[in-house]
DNA sequence: TATTAGCACTCTATGCGCATGAGTGCTAAG
DNA sequence: CTTAGCACTCATGCGCATAGAGTGCTAATA
C-alpha cells in the first residue's frame, strides 16, 4: 500500500497542479513547473502506475490526470501537512474579523457565514444538542385564559419557549409559586429527576401541581427536539462559484440537499462522536445528492462538554490544506467564545 | 391605450401560450391553437403592431412573439381575471394540507414552504415587524455573576430575549421585585411610557432599578431590532426548475439575492401598506439582481392589525393565475391561523 | 378599407467534415 | 530503469451547407 517516494511526489505534484488550476494535469505540465529530474516519458509511467492503483483518472484517452477520491483520500492522509503555525494564510486567519454575536443564535449563523467566508465553500453549523441539558430557570407565564407560555432558560443563557394549553384556566399566582419551587429544586436536580419527585411526593395532594409537571416535561422535551434541529447554513452561493458547479444539474442538486436541512444534520452528526478533523470526500458521503462534494468538520465544545458539530461544504477541488486551517481555527475560536461566555458569569 | 377587443385576445392568447410553453408564439401557433377566425397573416399584422405598441417583442428576426414586462403588465391589469370560487385550482388549494405550527416561528418557516409547493417559487415570509409591540411579561433571569438575561413575552405570545452584563452584580430577588412591578404596569402602559416614569418618580431614590430600567429599555429596542429582519425563503430550488434559470450566471444572481435577505426585506416592506395582492414584473424590481423575475405579494394581519408581507418568487413566466390564488389564500389562511390564535386565549 | 395569399428574406439550429493540438501508450534504444 | 520517438485517440473549434420556422411586404381580393 505504501508507494514509493518519488512516486507519491509525482502524485502530489498531480493534485496540487488540479487543485490549482482545474483543469488535467499532463506529463508535460509536471516537466514545466515541476523539477523531478527525469523526463515527460517516465512521468507518463508513473503516472500509468498511480492510475492502475485507483489515485488517478483520466476523462478521456488524451487528456491529462485528474484525482479520484481515492487519489484525494491519499492525498488528505498521507502526502499534506497542516502546520498551524507560521504560516502566512494562518495570519490571514487571525486577522479576520472575530465574532461578537452575543445571542448564541446570532453566533451560529455568525460562525457559518465566517467559514463560508473564509474558505469560499459553504458554512454548516449544527448547534449544540445539549443531550443533558440542565436548565437554570424555569418560568410560565399566563397568556390568556388556558394559555401558558413556558419558558426555558439554560445554562449556557440559551432561551427556549413552548405554548401550552391547559384543560383549566389558572392564576399567575399558582405559577409564579410553581415556578419557584422549581427554580430552587434545579439547583439540586434535573428536570426528568424533578418530575419524578414531584410526581412521587406531591401525587393527588396538588393536582395542578402535578399536571403543569407533566405539561412542563413534555414540553421541554419537545423544545428539546425543536431546538436540536436547528443547522445554520451560511454562504451556499460561495461555493457555486467554483466551476465545478457549472452545470445546473449539478447546482439545482445541491440546494436541493441544503434545504433538506435535516438530512445533512444526521451527516454531519455521525460524526460528532469524533475528536479532531474530519474530512470527508466525494464519493464518501453515503446517499448524499452530492457527488463532486467534500465536506470538512469539526467538532466543537460549548462550555463544559456539550458538543456541536461544524465544517464546510464545498467542491472535491478545493483547497484542502487551507480550508482544514479555517475549520480547525473555527472550531477552537468558537469553542472559546462559548467557554469565555460560559467564565464571564462564573467569576465573581 | 385601450387596445381593441380583438388585439386584446390575441395578446392573451400570446402570452397564455407562451406561459404554459415557454417557446415564443408565432402567428401559425395561434391559427393552430385558437380560433380567430382570422388567417395567419392577419394575425402576423395585429402581433406588428402589439410589439409597435411595446407589449410583445421578439428575440430575433424569424422568430415568434414573446411578452415584455409591460405585456405582462397589461396581463395583469386588464386580461386576467381571478375567481376565486369553484375552480378546480381552487379546489386543490383547499384541499392542502393545513399549516399546523404552534411556535410563532414555525408558523412562518411553514407558510414559506406552502407557498413554495403550491406555488413552484420560492416563497417568502416577512415576519410582523409589529411598530407598537405590547410587551406582557417582562422577566429578568440572574444567570451568573452580573450577566442578567431579560426576557419579553408578547401579546401574541412571541418570546425575545437578550443577555445584558450590569456594572454590579444584583441578587434574583431585586430583579423578581422589578419584574412584578414591571407587570403591573405593563397592564396600563407601554414601555417607553413606564420608562419615563420610572426616571421621574424614582430618580434618585433606587438607583438599581433605574439602571435596570435603562438596560431593559435599550435590550427591547435591540430585541425588536434583530426580531423585525426576519425573513423566511422556503423552497428556492423549486423556482430553479423552471428553464429560465438554465444559465449558471442566474441561478447565482438570484441566490446571492436570496441570502441577502435584509434587502429583499426591503423590497418587501415597501408594499406593506397597501392592501390586497401587488404583482411586480421585472424590471419593476428596483435595484435588485432579479432580471427576469417577478414577485407576487401580499400582506397579512397577525391578531388586530399587526401586519406582515408574504409572497413568492420566480420567473417573469409563471402561473400568474394560479400563483395569485396561492398568495390570495395563503395570506388569508395565515391571518384566519393567527386570529385564531390570538381569539382562543381571550375567550375564557 | 380590412383581409388574405404568396413569396422573398432573415436568422437559428443542426449536422458534417476537417484541421488542430494536447496528451497518451507503446516500443525500441540508451 | 530511463528516454526518445512515433502512432493513435479524442475533444475542440471552425467553416459551411442545409432545413425550417417565422416574419415583413406586396399585390390581389372582398
Amino acid at each position: 500500500m505504501e508507494l514509493e517516494e518519488r512516486n507519491k511526489r509525482v502524485l502530489q505534484a498531480v493534485i496540487d497542479s488540479y487543485i490549482a488550476s482545474g483543469a488535467p494535469i499532463g506529463s508535460s505540465v509536471l516537466v514545466k513547473r515541476f523539477d523531478f529530474g527525469v523526463s515527460s516519458a517516465t512521468l507518463r509511467n508513473i503516472m500509468a502506475e498511480l492510475e492502475e492503483l485507483g489515485y488517478l483518472t483520466h476523462p478521456h484517452t488524451s487528456a491529462g490526470r485528474i484525482p479520484t477520491d481515492r487519489g484525494y483520500r491519499y492525498y488528505i492522509d498521507s502526502l499534506i501537512s497542516v502546520e498551524n503555525d507560521a504560516d502566512e494564510f494562518g495570519d490571514q486567519l487571525r486577522q479576520a474579523p472575530p465574532l461578537h454575536g452575543d445571542d448564541i443564535n446570532d453566533l451560529m449563523e455568525e460562525a457559518s457565514r465566517f467559514l463560508a467566508t473564509l474558505s469560499h465553500c459553504a458554512g454548516v453549523v449544527v448547534a449544540p444538542s445539549e443531550p443533558e441539558v440542565n436548565y437554570r430557570h424555569i418560568e410560565f407565564v399566563r397568556l390568556r385564559g388556558r394559555q401558558v407560555l413556558i419558558i426555558f432558560v439554560t445554562d449556557g443563557g440559551t432561551v427556549q419557549n413552548k405554548l401550552i394549553e391547559l384543560d383549566e384556566s389558572v392564576r399567575q399566582h399558582d405559577l409564579n409559586v410553581f415556578s419557584s419551587y422549581l427554580d430552587e429544586e434545579l439547583e439540586h436536580w434535573s428536570l426528568p429527576e424533578i418530575r419524578q419527585r414531584v410526581l412521587e411526593r406531591l401525587a393527588e395532594e396538588k393536582r395542578l401541581f402535578v399536571k403543569l409537571m407533566e405539561e412542563t416535561y413534555q414540553a421541554s422535551q419537545q423544545v428539546r427536539e425543536r431546538e436540536s434541529e436547528k443547522v445554520y447554513i451560511g454562504g451556499a452561493s460561495q461555493m457555486l462559484e467554483s466551476p465545478e458547479f457549472a452545470t445546473v444539474e449539478r447546482m439545482k442538486a445541491l440546494l436541493k440537499a441544503f434545504e433538506d436541512k435535516y438530512k445533512l444534520l444526521k451527516l454531519l452528526d455521525r460524526s460528532v462522536a469524533a475528536q479532531g478533523i474530519k474530512v470527508f470526500i466525494g464519493s464518501e458521503n453515503p446517499n448524499f445528492e452530492m457527488q463532486g462534494c467534500s465536506m470538512i468538520v469539526s467538532s466543537y465544545k460549548a462550555g463544559t462538554n456539550i458538543v456541536g458539530t461544524l465544517g464546510v461544504i464545498g467542491p472535491t477541488r478545493m483547497q484542502y490544506k487551507q480550508v482544514i486551517q479555517v475549520v480547525d481555527y473555527t472550531s477552537k475560536l468558537l469553542s472559546k467564545l462559548l467557554e469565555e461566555r460560559f467564565q464571564r458569569g462564573i467569576e465573581r
